[in-house]
RNA sequence: GGGCGCUUAGCUCAGCUGGUUCAGAGCACCUCGUUUACACCGAGGGGGUCGGGGGUUCGAACCCCUCAGCGCCCACCA
């Protein structure tokens, strides 16, 4: 049956994964081999595929897809990421267009919709990874709310803080109003806004004198509780011990003296408010100062806040402004530049708040985690991460775990009592019931007693157990599982998030397994649009992935995402790349139709061009493998498929096939064929990790196959030694082709008329590519002259001289004028060579294979312009 | 403010510790071509004083200094 001339990427796709799923080809059980693991970065359960994920995901089945192929037992362990503030957002938006406030519900009936949301959102992302071929182990999907991940969760942290590294503090933190949360650190973007920066006047107490203070914040004052100047600060000196009044509210406050205050920046007087600014909580502590919170959970003002109670941050900024103006004490209102911490979530401005939470004590836990990068014992690549980690490492500062949120694994702290202390962590009720009876003393204590506590734990608290969790090492640590498949091979993630999680996920390592969590770290660039915008949602510059796949294939698109994305850089996403992708696809889809449209016979023979081809295909493909090889070492991803798509295409479409091809309506011989197919099915398995469907497609093509024979388990190609000479050869030949492609050009001699080709003096190589330049050049035969042949037209490879005789006139002063122009080149460039050979200390001090090989390109030189001398002195 | 990185053809990038290739690739571009897989093609071609300046060296895209531009990360200057 005739193969269909057109490509049907839609249904080739379909047809194979469903084939690859039928026969568990994604599933990994723990047996003898070596295993291969990638555990991949969980999105959002509730998110959507976009290009970021694609990239990414499509890194990860080119490696597991060629591990599998060099028989490593390869596990890629997929799943999703509870992502509580943004899930938990999303629901009280939908929440909200129904009426219906988070807090009108109970703890219960609020999870109730989460799940159900969950549920009802959840796996989409993973039935688009589907669409792009990956080739997760589908039957291990996890999500970080299971409750054996959710169990590991919990028992971590009562084992951290049994250990003494969680602990409860009051501390300021970063308040997200919207979300009604804290952050961590790490989940505050700074952004440059330009705002004002006020210079107010406080009046100095039992005085008719004002000190005036410079604040970005005029909102704030009603929280004030000092003011502070650099003691060396002469211009204040005076003011030392007394006390100034705050407008508005008219608190008297002390004004103090401080080596934190610059004395050029502003008037050089700062306003101290202890509650809402974590230098002033620093000044606050050192001097006593009173605290006011003068703020509500969503960032409106509380009653310390007057008249304003009840308004938004914001909003009194504006007003707050105008009333300090009617009372005369602004006196001036400069632009200024600051930076505001911003919700990576939500987008909210930051409010540093004061408040109990609880948080995880990094420095010991990182040092572990920090040498291990350092020594390699884990890799980061691109290598300039490490730089980074360590700075990070380095600095790290305690970890703020709690989130005011209820979409999370609860915090398993259970409270007894109103006193500070009143609490003990524990892993269940009953077992924190007994802790409390016996810590209080009073064994009369109920379960009905305690109070666990509201917050949930930090998202990335249960991403952080991600490699060891999906395989129960935290509940079961010595299982099987986890001892097989723990370390993982490789993690691709991006930048991003190499604080939030990859970082974390070290120290876990070698807190929980005392091992690290993966050998290498494959980060990726960020994908940008041709206007080098990051891609998001909010631009609409993002082409949905699905969509993409629809019009240029899974295949094309995987292809199109490789293409330009080496290792940490930015990925500059250009649809046109997609295009090129499934031009590839096609080309692949085209040689095997020519291919497999051959007639074949066990009776005609075996044409000399064949033999050669075989042979010269079967180095150049060592060759090519060699340096993909070395490229994927090295995480050259877009590299290993540069090469490979040169191979397939130059090499083995424009070279190989031409030169196998049987002519028009002849047979090809069946030994021939043979070797043809064996060599297209080589380069298919190259291909797999890149274009999945297609390969398979075409395997299965080109014979019936059983499942224990498909491409996606079949074997890489064995590395085994190659001929330089042999290429190096083919090369020449294919100079001589180009020599009389370029001639037929000139001239207009057609393709079809044959012709013949003489040539002068010329070495014969150790394979004979005469029969190749005869075929592909349509040469009827070659002479091997040693006198020049008159009325021909000539060119030259190296310092052979080729002669094709044409009817009629030559223009001799067109040959002439090209002779004397190669001429003057080659001497121009042999001059240069001497200049080096003619200089001692060149030739005293570079290496000796540095000097030979200029010495051989002189003797090339001179060789060749003795052609060209003897050319032209034929023609005058 | 501190740290890291980048600047090579129109575009996206290679170019490993200075010396096999008088600077490479893919795409784009130009010319020609319906040769029996493929115009999602074939053949051929043009295009770069390697960001500017200085230095070290027999020799520099590569090392050093400096200037300019860009990007990223970290950081409590109101």
């Amino acid at each position: 049956m005739a193969l269909e001339s057109k490509y049907n990427a839609k249904s080739v796709e379909d047809k194979w994964y469903g084939y690859w799923m039928e026969n568990d080809f994604f599933h990994s059980e723990v047996d003898e081999r070596e295993p291969y693991t990638i555990v991949i970065p969980p999105p959002n359960v509730t998110g959507v595929l976009h290009m970021g994920h694609m990239l990414n995901n499509t890194l990860q089945d080119v490696l597991i897809r060629r591990a599998r192929l060099k028989g490593y037992n390869a596990c890629w362990v997929p799943g999703t990421d509870h992502a509580s503030i943004a899930t938990e957002a999303k629901v009280v938006g939908k929440l909200k267009e129904q009426g219906i406030q988070k807090f009108d519900l109970t703890r219960e009936q609020f999870l109730e919709h989460a799940w159900e949301w969950t549920h009802k959102h959840g796996g989409i992302i993973l039935e688009q990874l589907k669409k792009l071929g990956a080739s997760c182990d589908w039957e291990r999907t996890k999500f970080t709310m299971d409750n054996d991940l959710s169990a590991s969760v919990i028992k971590v942290f009562v084992d951290l803080y049994r250990k003494g590294h969680v602990y409860r503090g009051y501390r300021m933190v970063n308040w997200d109003p919207q979300a009604k949360t804290t952050l961590s650190d790490e989940e505050v973007i700074y952004e440059e806004k330009q705002g004002n920066l006020y210079y107010l006047q406080y009046a100095i107490e039992g005085s008719s004198e004002f000190v005036t203070i410079a604040t970005t914040r005029p909102e704030t004052i009603m929280g004030d509780t000092a003011v502070c100047v650099n003691p060396h600060d002469e211009r204040y000196a005076h003011l030392k011990g007394k006390r100034a009044i705050v407008p508005i509210c008219n608190r008297s406050v002390p004004i103090i003296v401080d080596e934190y205050v610059t004395m050029d920046f502003g008037t050089g007087c700062l306003k101290v408010t202890p509650a809402h600014d974590e230098n002033d909580k620093m000044l606050g502590d050192k001097y006593q100062l009173e605290v006011i919170d003068i703020f509500n959970d969503d960032a409106t003002l509380n009653h310390f806040g007057m008249h304003y109670e009840g308004k938004d941050r914001f909003a009194v900024r504006k007003e707050i402004v105008k009333e300090l103006e009617s009372l005369g004490v602004v006196t001036k209102v400069e632009q200024h530049i600051n930076k505001v911490g911003t919700s990576e979530r939500t987008g909210a401005v930051i409010e540093p708040k004061l408040s109990d939470q609880w948080f995880l004590s990094m420095k010991d836990l990182a040092k572990p985690a920090l040498d291990a990068v350092l020594n390699k014992e884990i890799n980061l690549v691109p290598e300039k991460f490490v730089n980074t980690y360590r700075h990070w490492m380095e600095n790290v500062r305690d970890w703020n775990i709690s989130r005011q949120l209820w979409w999370g694994q609860q915090i398993p702290a259970y409270y007894y009592g109103v006193a500070k202390d009143d609490f003990v962590v524990a892993e269940n009720a009953s077992e924190a019931l007994e802790l409390a009876r016996s810590k209080s003393g009073n064994a009369a204590l109920l379960e009905s007693d305690l109070k666990q506590d509201p917050d949930v734990l930090d998202t990335w608290f249960s991403s952080w157990l991600w490699p060891i969790s999906v395989f129960n090492g935290i509940l079961e640590p010595d299982n099987k599982e986890i001892n097989y498949y723990y370390p993982t091979n490789d993690l691709v993630t991006a930048p991003e998030i190499l604080f939030f999680w990859v970082a974390r996920m070290i120290i876990a390592g070698y807190e929980y397994r005392n091992e690290k969590p993966f050998q290498n770290v494959y980060l990726t660039g960020i994908v940008r649009d041709k206007q080098r915008r990051k891609m998001s949602k909010s631009l609409g510059n993002s082409p949905d992935p699905i969509d993409l796949m629809e019009v240029y294939g899974a295949d094309g698109v995987r292809v199109g995402m490789l293409l330009s994305s080496p290792a940490g850089n930015d990925l500059m996403f250009d649809e046109d790349l997609c295009k090129q992708g499934s031009s590839f696809v096609t080309k692949i889809w085209n040689a095997y139709r020519l291919i497999d449209g051959w007639e074949i016979s066990n009776s005609v023979e075996v044409a000399e061009s064949s033999k050669i081809a075989i042979e010269w295909y079967q180095h150049k493909f060592q060759k090519v493998l060699s340096e993909i090889e070395d490229h994927y070492g090295k995480y050259r991803i877009s590299d290993a498929l540069m090469a490979t798509y040169k191979l397939i295409w130059d090499d083995f479409c424009s070279w190989f096939l031409e030169m196998v091809k049987p002519a028009y309506g002849s047979p090809i011989a069946q030994s021939t064929y043979d070797a043809v197919i064996a060599i297209l099915e080589d380069n298919l398995k190259l291909l797999h990790p890149f274009v999945p469907f297609i390969s398979e497609e075409i395997w299965q093509q080109i014979t019936p196959r059983s499942p224990k024979e498909a491409l996606i388990i079949s074997t890489w190609p064995v590395m085994t030694d190659f001929n330089e000479q042999i290429i190096k050869e083919f090369d020449f030949a294919g100079e001589v082709i180009s020599g009389i492609r370029a001639i037929r050009k000139d001239k207009n001699i057609s393709f079809k008329e044959e012709i013949s080709l003489s040539v002068m003096n010329a070495e014969k190589a150790s394979v004979d590519f005469d029969v190749v330049i005869a075929k592909l050049g349509n040469i009827s035969k070659i002479n091997y002259i040693t006198e020049k042949l008159d009325g021909a037209l000539t060119f030259r490879v190296k310092s052979n001289e080729y002669f094709i005789p044409v009817g009629g006139a030559i223009d001799v002063e067109a040959e002439i004028a090209t002779l004397e122009q190669e001429l003057k080149y080659t001497e121009g460039f042999l001059r240069s060579v001497q200049i080096k050979l003619k200089n001692e200390r060149f030739v005293n001090s570079a290496p000796e294979q540095v000097v030979a090989m200029e010495r051989q390109k002189e003797a090339d030189a001179l060789a060749k312009i003795q052609t060209l001398k003897s050319s032209l002195a034929g023609l005058k």
